[in-house]
DNA sequence: TCTGGGGTCCTAGGACCC
DNA sequence: TCTGGGGTCCTAGGACCC
């Protein structure tokens, strides 16, 4: 039996979700920005795409391309929960939904379909709650698999419903270029291009060999993709799943240079690394730090493993300043990242010693006032002239579920 | 007037052990 | 005295996604 697959995405989420919370801001051009002046917009209303608003753009070239654009600054808290709400309508219809991210979603309803009707039958139910329950569009992909039915969901826009047959697929195909599969990003679309090959049907008929010489051993997986085949399963979202790393970057208000200022904002992400870590109930034992430098194209990264599992922001701390010392800074600083990866799902035993439990015991009563009252209420002496206090700004990567939800309260 | 932040996966090369 | 090879872990860098 065929699968039946449908791919779920939200029509400008962020933007969309502003629009029903402020019917002032409905049927008007609307973008949905980060905080502080360097950030970029996360997502235009469709009035303001029409202007040519764009994901990515600066908040100025925004304003040039549409001089009446409203500038939200985002709320996750708002994203999240009407997330949750459309991920719960759509899990009554199959268990199978994998959330993709916080506004896209695979269902398989393949075997839905003996309960609830065809897949567009239980597609259009989906379109129609949403948009009563919620004021949101979104469009919909139904195809045998998951690659299709994600190509399926971005050929009508705003608030449509592509159906690829099976029987469809090879024509489809035929009329699509590669750079619109998922998983060809822009590099791969100038290598194939460079050989000759611009649509997903001619990609499907290249052959194995040249592509495995060129791509090695992505080059079968790539042909396979120009066929249109996809056995990958929908794997249920479950909001147990691990995250393998836990990070945190930021854009500085500006440039700085003095290593004490480098300091204070290295202190600020490993705490906000280490109170994640803490309460996902993960440590790790590599840290990496990333900078950027002023010229925006320089980045560096370097990474050490200890020889222990590690959680607490003082720990995470003093291996990003080895890091940062063993580095060769050439010029000031734009951005700066911590991470904690190589994780481990274990709740940390109390040590041995009792000048470590003290700082485990310190750093748990710190978390506490912390939840109750928000981030950085309770902070390191050093870190109190520090302008910027947590990251606001707001991914659409961010998964609403389980582990790597953002914690509403 | 510039250009965010959260992830995942893959590869290459070196160290080290058996 | 010379020989080979597999496996694992680590760092760095890149591509890709939303």
């Amino acid at each position: 039996m065929d699968r039946a697959i449908l791919h779920i995405d939200m029509n400008a989420f962020f933007a969309s979700v502003e629009q029903q919370a402020n019917p002032d801001l409905q049927g008007k051009p609307v973008a949905v920005v980060g905080s502080g002046h360097r950030t970029v917009i996360t997502t235009a209303s469709y009035e303001a795409r029409r202007f040519g608003v764009k994901t990515g753009m600066a908040i100025w070239e925004g304003r040039r391309a549409c001089p009446e654009l409203i500038i939200i600054v985002g709320d996750n808290k708002k994203y999240t929960h009407a997330s949750r709400q459309i991920i719960g309508m759509m899990r009554q219809y199959t268990p199978l939904v994998e959330v993709f991210s916080i506004d896209e979603a695979f269902l398989d309803v393949t075997h839905s379909r003996a309960l609830f009707g065809s897949a567009e039958t239980i597609a259009h139910q989906l379109k129609a709650r949403i948009r009563q329950e919620l004021g949101l569009t979104c469009s919909v992909g139904i195809a045998p698999n998951k690659l299709l039915a994600k190509l399926a969901s971005d050929m009508q826009k705003p608030d449509g419903l592509t159906v690829i047959a099976p029987d469809q697929i090879k024509a489809v195909l035929e009329s699509v270029t590669i750079g619109d599969l998922c998983g060809i990003g822009k590099k791969l679309e100038r290598r194939l291009n460079l050989l000759g090959i611009k649509s997903c049907g001619q990609l499907g008929r290249f052959p194995e060999e040249l592509l495995s010489r060129k791509f090695g051993i992505i080059g079968p997986r790539l042909r396979e993709m120009g066929q249109g085949i996809d056995d990958s399963p929908v794997l249920a979202t479950e909001g147990d799943e691990q995250v393998k790393s836990v990070g945190h970057s930021m854009t500085l208000h500006k440039d700085i240079d003095t290593r004490q200022d480098i300091l204070r904002y290295l202190l600020q992400l490993a705490e906000m690394v280490g109170r994640r870590a803490r309460r996902y109930g993960v440590s790790g034992k590599t840290v990496s730090i990333y900078i950027r430098f002023a010229d925006f194209f320089t980045n560096i990264q370097k990474q050490i493993t200890l020889d222990s599992y590690i959680n607490l922001s003082n720990d995470i701390y003093r291996s990003a300043v080895r890091l940062l010392d063993s580095m060769e800074l050439s010029q000031p600083v734009r951005l700066l990242g911590v991470c904690l990866s190589n994780l481990e799902y274990q709740e940390q035993q109390p040590s041995l010693f009792a000048e470590e439990r003290r700082k485990e015991q310190l750093t748990r009563a710190m978390d506490a006032v912390n939840d109750r009252f928000g981030d950085f209420k309770l902070t390191f002496g050093s870190m109190l002239n520090t302008e910027e206090k947590g990251s606001h700004v707001i991914s659409p990567a961010w998964r609403p579920e389980g582990i790597r939800s953002v914690v509403v309260t």
